[in-house]
DNA sequence: ATTAAACTTAGACGATTATCTAAATATTGT
DNA sequence: ACAATATTTAGATAATCGTCTAAGTTTAAT
């Protein structure tokens, strides 16, 4: 299920601090892992649960694999966020 | 941390499905319990989570315990999910 | 074709999590 | 004080998760 994906992908800290990393732009695995404490492994793991969720785009550049937020699905973030919530106006 | 407490709180779908059903107003452990299949004491780990989040309020009356959603933390969440997305206008 | 570089996949391990049963703790009414 | 009701806490168990090492895959350059 999407909303799932999404909500479990947001959950853990690393994952959310590589978002964060990926607002000033596009980056490599490389890059990214560059700035992280964590494997080659682990990182390529996290990627794979940030794509499931569609949270980031990858892109094949040479023998790097580019990765950029994907801004697309902070609608819909917002939406299942707001919908567990009453609204005050409606 | 707080942000992490929110982010796992949301993380688990029963507990959203907790948070939806206390939409429709306050209610009591025992009729939340009621509407899903769970323990007692499964319900009652749940809501402990969702008090850490700061997501639910308690309140006394009698020998029941009333839960409610809190929310004003909508804001929170909605700030913390915006922060991980870079803004088009800012 | 081989090698090197950049990632990913597979498999293992410890930590966390969701759930249960059983026992404990309020609170109210008798 | 005592019993009944409502909820929480403790302890156990199975499943999921984050991380690692080691092996595999893909691409580019020689």
């Amino acid at each position: 299920m999407k909303q799932q994906d999404l909500f479990r992908a947001l959950a853990d800290p690393n994952r959310r601090r590589i978002l964060k990393a990926l607002q000033k732009g596009s980056m490599t695995a490389g890059e990214i892992g560059a700035l992280f404490a964590f494997t080659a492994a682990s990182l390529s793991h996290h990627f794979s649960i940030l794509k499931a969720a569609d949270l980031v785009r990858t892109e094949r550049r040479g023998h790097h694999i580019v990765y950029s937020l994907n801004s697309t699905v902070l609608e819909d973030v917002s939406r299942m966020v707001l919908d567990l919530f009453p609204l005050t106006r409606r």
